[in-house]
Order: structure tokens, then C-alpha cells, then sequence
DNA sequence: AATGAAAAAGGACATATGTCCAAAAAGAGG
DNA sequence: CCTCTTTTTGGACATATGTCCTTTTTCATT
């Protein structure tokens, strides 16, 4: 993480977001930008949070751990989210580890300073609860379409949700298949299984660490509108 | 739901439960207090909501309804809950189902009254967030155990979140077995197999309609900490 | 080009769970 | 007690997914 000395990058992305209407006199709140870059773990679960962060360019994911190291995939975020809510709120150590996708800046709000100066500014409280309620209600679908849904849908949606935040439509490049497994929950064994029935459907493309879309229309169709978003 | 006017019971829940801290004048506002059968339905999906709910006596379950007419299991909730926190705040239609488990009382105070009155009460939607980033924080885990568990875990999960919230700490009573299998998104079939190992291993045993609990503690291994509640 | 490490692909088999259906058991009404 | 319906139970088989391992491919380095 970089921290940005731009007054002027900053001033821009508060008036893009109308900070104005949650912090009416923009000048007098010590907003720090930071910068992230593409892959760089924001936060780590179960470390001390200090600051609500709020996205304001780029994408990001949030995955849970589990046990064995394993990882799972909760949602992609993007500009405006709001990451440390819960932990802002109930005091408690990261829930899931955030990681920029792309390159991220964010403008950080230190909680000492929200706690002492800004918990009786209602705009800021209804703010809060606006981004929390979105949150629990697109989590309360995603987990209906976990247990319900295979493999494949789910890859379906996770492709759709990583194409669609990117500005490549169509393309989409990763680390490794143990990667995208871990985060669908599933095996690379299996996910092999999956992603070679859609090339032979002629669905996807794959080449060496990327993958190519042909046909969107048969992935939304297997997503059944689940997104990861 | 029956509107039941006892300003006395009704004293008595709002003393219980610290209303006075979000709302100090208890007197100047318009609670309701309402009462529901065990085994009514509080809230159907898609429906409109009018008030906001604080659930004061009883246990509560959320599921989200899927396609065919199946539901799952979201939560269970117990006092003191809040139901309404997402379509209050987003303006959308009942998002999961509400049913009574026991006979339930709740406070209701009507949307048009906060929405008119209590948005700048600082104390009310710092109590609102309380309740949201708790059900946020929970549903992630949930999802997650969801995700990665199979379905004697789930069903382990579910076997001590009913009798912990009930009294009969061992007993449960239920009107199907197609019923808790829909619940656990799970078939009747499969959950029946699941049932007949646990009462050969003497963990549970089965009358007509009722599952006793033998060995708790296998239970709880089982459920490795998971709760829906 | 030869070699070796890492990643990808997939064979063989095991397990969890679903589907479809039929037999057994438990009420309900005559 | 008999018959009918509902619920429970479980057989037989299919499918989705996991585990373990081996082979193949890719890519970097000598």
C-alpha cells in the first residue's frame, strides 16, 4: 500500500462520490488516499483494522478462509464500497481478506477519528447502513446460490462477475486453476472436469493462464444470474 | 398476527430490552405490540413491509424461498432481533421469509413514522447498524460453513440451533421429515439416510414427528461450532 | 537442444447426494 | 376391523464431486 499525497486526485474523487453529502465541509476531514496494486492483499483476516476505507477506483475481492488454508470466494467489489464496516462497527479483528484485482485506490478514514467526531452525524450513519443492508442482502443470495447450485454455475458466475468488472469482456487471465478452485469451493481436479465440457461445447477458450469467452449468452444462461457482486 | 394493547407488557419489553437508549421519550412514540402463533407466517417474501419489527418474546426463523417452492434455512433469530432492517433501509419487498417457531411478541414501529421522525436519531441508527453488521457477520460465516459442509453437518448445525433456542434442551418436534430436508436444501431421501446413522451410532433416537437427542456432544463435533442463529 | 521444475490434464476409484419408485407403517373415517 | 390416504423408509441406480496418482505440457535454465 502506497499513500498518495494528491490534493488534487483526492479532491476529484470526493466530488466524483459526493463525499459533500456525508462530510459537508470536505476540507476539514483528514482523508488519506492509498493506493493498491493489482494482487496486493489489503487486508488480512484477523488483523487490527484502523481505518473504514472507501473504494474509489478499481476492483476488489473478498474471500474467507478455511481451516486448512483454503479460500473461498464472498464477493467482488467496486467503486463505491466500503470495506471495514463490520469491523468499524463491532469492534472486531478482519472478517475476510480483501485483495485489490485490479489497481485500487481508496480513500481511508481513520476510526479513531469517526468514533470521536462523526458518530452523531446521521448522513454518515445512514451511509453506513445503506452499504451494510446492500451487503447482507447480496450475501443472503449468494448463499441460497451456493447450496443450491453446482460447480459449473458457479463458475459461470465467477466468470461473469471477473469479466464484467474488467474492462476486457471476454478475457479473463489467472495464476493457476488451484486458484480459481480454491476460490469456488471446489477442486482443480473437478474444475479441469467442468472447464473441458465447456470447450468442448465450444462455451470458452482456454489458453495457457487464460481464459477466452465465445459464448456469453450460454454462461448467463448456466449462471442463472448469480453474481459474485 | 394479533395487535395486542397492554401498555403494561408493553412497559415492561421496552424497560427489559433498554428501548429508553434509542428512543428516550418511551411515551412519544407509536409502539405496537403484536403477537404471533407458533408456526404462523410473519413476513412472506415479496411482500410489502410497513413496520419495522423488534422481535421481544420467542424464537423466529428466516428462509429464502427457491424456484420450486423449496425453501432453506437462512437464520433462526431470537430476541432481541430486529426484522424489517434491509426493506426499511432499501425500499425493497420481503426479501426472506419470517415464521414463528414459538409463539412470538414483537414491537413494531410503522416505516412512515421513522422515516418521518427518527432519521436523525443518532442512537436509532447506531442500533440499526449494531443489528445489521451482526447479521452480516453471521450470514458470512453461514455461508461459508454452507458452502464447505455436507449434510449430516448441516443437519447438526440445525438439530442444536432448534433445541438451544427451545427449552426441551433434547426434544424436537416437527411436522415432516420433507420439511427439515427442504430446510437443509437437502432431499427427504438423503436426509433419511443421514438420520439412520445417527440413530445407529445412539446419537439420536426417533419416535413419529420427534428426534431426541442421545449424545450431545457428538452433535456438536459434528456441527464443528456452526449455528443458525 | 537437454534437463528439470512447475503447472495442467486426466485416469481410476471412492463418496455424497439426487432421482425414481415401491414397500411398510401410521393414522383417519366408515 | 377394513380401506384409503399420508408419511416414512429404503432399494436400485445415476450423477456430482472428491482423492490419489500418473502422465503430459510448459517454461525456464543450462
Amino acid at each position: 500500500m502506497k499513500i498518495v499525497k494528491n490534493e488534487h486526485l483526492l479532491h476529484e474523487k470526493l466530488v466524483t462520490y459526493h463525499f459533500e453529502t456525508i462530510f459537508p465541509q470536505l476540507k476539514k476531514h483528514p482523508f488519506v488516499l492509498q493506493a493498491f496494486e493489482a494482487g496486493e492483499v489489503m487486508l488480512a483476516e484477523g488483523a487490527d483494522m484502523t481505518s473504514l476505507l472507501y473504494l474509489v477506483e478499481g476492483t476488489m475481492k473478498a474471500t474467507a478462509s478455511v481451516g486448512n488454508g483454503k479460500s473461498l470466494l464472498l464477493r467482488f467489489n467496486h467503486p463505491l464500497a466500503v470495506i471495514g464496516d463490520i469491523e468499524f462497527i463491532r469492534h472486531v479483528p478482519v472478517q475476510s481478506q480483501i485483495t485489490a484485482v485490479t489497481d485500487c485506490l481508496c480513500i481511508a478514514l481513520s476510526f479513531e477519528y469517526l468514533r470521536r467526531f462523526e458518530m452523531n452525524n446521521a448522513a454518515f450513519l445512514k451511509s453506513l447502513l445503506q452499504h451494510v443492508t446492500y451487503k447482507l442482502q447480496t450475501n443472503t443470495t449468494a448463499s441460497r446460490v451456493n447450496l443450491l447450485s453446482s460447480v459449473d454455475q458457479r463458475f459461470a458466475s465467477y466468470l461473469l462477475s471477473v469479466t464484467d468488472s474488467e474492462d476486457f469482456a471476454y478475457d479473463m487471465q489467472y495464476a493457476s486453476v488451484s486458484e480459481i478452485a480454491d476460490l469456488l469451493g471446489t477442486t482443480h481436479r473437478h474444475l479441469n472436469r467442468v472447464m473441458k465440457q465447456l470447450v468442448e461445447r465450444r462455451v470458452i477458450e482456454k489458453s495457457r493462464r487464460s481464459i477466452h469467452i465465445l459464448n456469453k449468452a450460454a454462461l448467463e444462461e448456466l449462471s442463472q444470474g448469480a453474481r459474485y457482486e
